[in-house]
Order: C-alpha cells, then structure tokens, then sequence
DNA sequence: ACAAAAGTGTTTGGCGTACACCCATGA
DNA sequence: TCATGGGTGTACGCCAAACACTTTTGT
C-alpha cells in the first residue's frame, strides 16, 4: 500500500486521507473494525487516499467496501481532523527505509495529512474483514476495550461514538446493524450500548414503536431460555423516510 | 491574493481550502458576510488556504480575523465539501490570463480543491469588513436575500444554517451576536429568524430564563415607541458553563 | 384615549418516567 | 415450581403549547 501510493501520488489529492470509523453490533456488543499493520505494530482506523478524480464521499465507499465488502450502507461523514502534529511522526525512519522510500520522496510523507472522518453503521454477520495484504490483520473490537490506536485516532473514534449518539435523537438505528429478525430487546440492547446507559424496557417499547418503522413479525425467537420474544424487521419504506424527514425525539 | 498563492504555494496546504460563513444580526435580519470580487464577477463566502505549518481550525480565525477583525469568537467547523467538480469552473482562463499564470502553473489551480466549512457568530457593529485589495467588496447580506454565489458556496452556505438551526437545541445563542445589552424581544427575534418561524413571546421568555445565563438588568430600554423593555446581558460564566455542558431542550 | 408592545399568570394535553402485574419457557 | 426475562397496562408529574389579562409608553 505504501509503495503503491507512492508511485501513483500523482493520482491521489495530496495531504488528504479519508478515515472510517465503522460500527457492527454482535452479542450485545458495539464493535468496530480495526486494522493492525506490522509498521508501526499498532491498530489504526481503517482508512485510504482520495483519488483524484473521486469525491471524497465515493472515496470513503471505496475504503468501506475494500475492507467489508459491502456496499450501500450507512455512511456519514462527521468532522474532519487537521491538526499540524497529527500525523509528524506516523512514519518513522525505519518504517520509510523499510520501503526503500527516498528521503527527497520521503517529504511527501512526513506533511501534514488532514483526514476526514466518516462513520458506517454494517451488520457485522455479512461482512468478511479484509486485509491488504499478509502484513496486516483486521478485526472487530468491542468499543469498550479499543488498545491504543495511532495518531489521533482514539480522537477520531471518540468524535464519531459522540456523533452517532447526537443523531439517535434525530433519526433511527438499527436497520444496517441487526439482521433482517430481531427482537425489540436486542434492539434496546443496540441503543443502551451507543448511548451507554439502560433504558426502561416498556418505555422503550413504546417509543420504538411510535416511531412506525417496525413491522411486527407473527413468528417468535425459538431455543431461548425464558418466555420467547416476538420477532420484528424494519418496514424499509417507512424507515427511510423517516431517516429523511428526521426524528424529533431524545433517549 | 491569486497571485501570491501562485508563488507561495509550496507553504500552503495542497488542495485544500477554508470557507467561513460569519453570521450577523442587526435590525431584525440575520446577515452573511459575502465577498464580491471582480473576476469572476460574483459573490463567494469569505475563504482562503492553509498554511503548511497552520492548523485547519487556526486558518478559519485567520479568514475571520482578516475579514472582520475580530479574535475569539464562536466559530465551528461543520462540514467538508469534496465533490469533484465542486470547482472545475472556477478559474476561467480569462481569470489566469489576467493574473499572468503560465499553464503549467494553472494545473495547480484547475485541480479539484477539497475545503473545511465553518460557521460564526458575530457582532455585526463590531467588524469592520475588510476587503483584500481594490477588487473586493464585502458586505453584510440578509441570507434570505442572498445573491448567486460562485462554485458551490450556496450548498456550504444553507449547510451551515441547518447546522446552525441543529445546535440551536444543543446550546444557547446569541452572546456573540448581540451587543453587551439588549431586549428578550430582541434576543427571541434572533432565535425566530434563525429558526425561519415565530415564537410564542411568554414560553420563549420562561425557557430562555430558565436556562439560567440572562442576567437581569435595572434599566431599561430607552426612546422606543410603547412599553420600554427591561434589558438584560448575559452571565458569561454560566453561559460559557452551558455551552461546555450542552443543551438538552428543543425550540 | 388609544394602539402597540412588554410583563405576568393560568389552563391543558401529551409525553416521559416509574412501577405493578401477568405470561411463557427452561432448568 | 421457580427463576428469568418478555409483554401489557397504568398512574404521576413535568413541560410545552395555547391563551387572557394587566402594565407601560408614544402619539
């Protein structure tokens, strides 16, 4: 990927980058997609260059898609970083000399990258991460336990988690992040580990349902312990119209 | 200004620009300060590059600071515009002719630039608008009057007010937009043009105190027509304390 | 005296919060 | 049969919307 950049850095906006934060949900547990690269050996944000001739939006589809495979999702963008020390020593000397980069090219390098920061929300079970290449690993980490991240990140990360928090407010969520069944518990399950805290389950019900983008499924969760839950999907139609109308509620 | 970007362009950022949409108040309008320039012959929104060595955030308070003279006032980034062809037009080979730029030079120039929008609040009888140069005019424009604007600056522009309209629930307005003393009428005609709608005069007056950041003066307006309102300004501490602390209402 | 705008108080309905009870299922 | 979690209904309180009346000032 380095050298790759590299020797097309004409074809990519110089000193831009696009950064995904992209969110799955799997057992009651909001993850995000993190890649690990040998060079330096720490996770980062997965993110990519914006060719010239894309828009960044596209691009940031290009970086989704590269590494979940998956298209036509959920993807917003949400603040964009550019501090001058954000990335000064992202590439250390050995990292440059591990790729024979010259130092005159090297230059390129070592500016000031401002990056724009976009989050996705994905369901988790169809998405198969991949990585670029043997020296990289990618996985889905629980938001709770991220490690330290490169750069700023953790920055980028806690901005999109504060982001995603706002916008409940103003619209639903859940029809990228849960499979075509669910339960309205899993769903609270969903919106209690965005927001952090627990919510009243009747209380919860009602105003979910409010909304009318549920359709009530005559069929129930089987092989569950307890009293089985009635299963629900999302009325597509409804739902997207209410992503664009907007909600005006709070949680 | 073209032309000392042409020959310092190795000290700015490649590719990437600031717009600033500076919003004002005065006599019942909210206004947008807009610059006209000469070539090409129409209005833009103040704006200007990054300097390599210049955080995005600091090169907004420089636009401000250069187009109004004011430091240290409310202003937030809201939105990255970076479609491809956002400015392809934007220098017609009349504009580089006239600034003596060779073509190899203008390829810098015909190149899509990616720019960082932000958004201000400020005392419009403080500034004192600042054109660069004879070929500029700047003026303060009531937005719901606003003229064609070059590229896609009415896109960013319209952002902005909806950004705007979104934080008005999020946070208190008006310190920077008013003068050190003014009129609960005249702070609720700021929200309604704002918002784009009327506001019922005795809730606006029992939410607006109750936030807790009006300071009740013993003085009142003088020399206008019917009842002389009473005057207010606004406790700074608190007020700044909400702004940390966030809003949690709707209007 | 009258018009127009500011200041003060009251009623009402809806929504959010809190809670009690019943139902279904696996161990 | 008991523990656990899901499903349904209700009571309370607060806040926001709607509205009536009084006060003050200029003409």
């Amino acid at each position: 990927m380095l050298k790759n950049i590299l020797d097309n850095r004409d074809e990519y906006q110089p000193g831009l980058s696009i950064d995904c934060v992209i969110f799955g949900f799997h057992e009651n547990q909001l993850k995000v997609l993190l890649v690990k690269t040998k060079h330096p050996d720490k996770w980062a944000l997965p993110g990519g260059f914006v060719p010239i001739n894309e828009d960044i939006d596209q691009a940031a589809v290009s970086v989704l898609h590269a590494r979940t495979g998956l298209k036509g999702i959920f993807l917003r963008q949400f603040y964009t970083f550019g501090a001058v020390k954000r990335n000064e020593n992202h590439f250390s000397n050995r990292v440059l000399n591990f790729g024979g980069i010259l130092s005159e090219e090297g230059k390129w390098y070592f500016s000031r990258f401002v990056t724009v920061g976009y989050y996705a929300l994905v369901d988790l079970m169809q998405t198969i991460p991949q990585p670029e290449g043997k020296n990289e690993i990618v996985e889905w980490i629980d938001h709770n336990v991220v490690p330290d991240l490169i750069l700023d990140h953790k920055e980028i990360l806690d901005k999109a988690l504060e982001t995603l928090r706002m916008e409940l407010n103003l619209m639903p969520v859940g029809y990228n992040l849960l499979p075509e069944k669910f339960t309205i518990p899993e769903l609270q399950k969903l919106y209690e580990t965005i927001l952090g805290r627990k919510l009243d389950r009747r209380n919860f019900l009602r105003k979910i349902t409010a909304i009318g983008i549920l359709t009530k499924l005559d069929e129930k969760k089987s092989n569950v312990a307890h009293k089985a839950p009635n299963l629900y999907s999302f009325d597509r139609d409804k739902y997207n119209e209410v992503v664009r109308n907007g909600l005006h509620q709070g949680w």
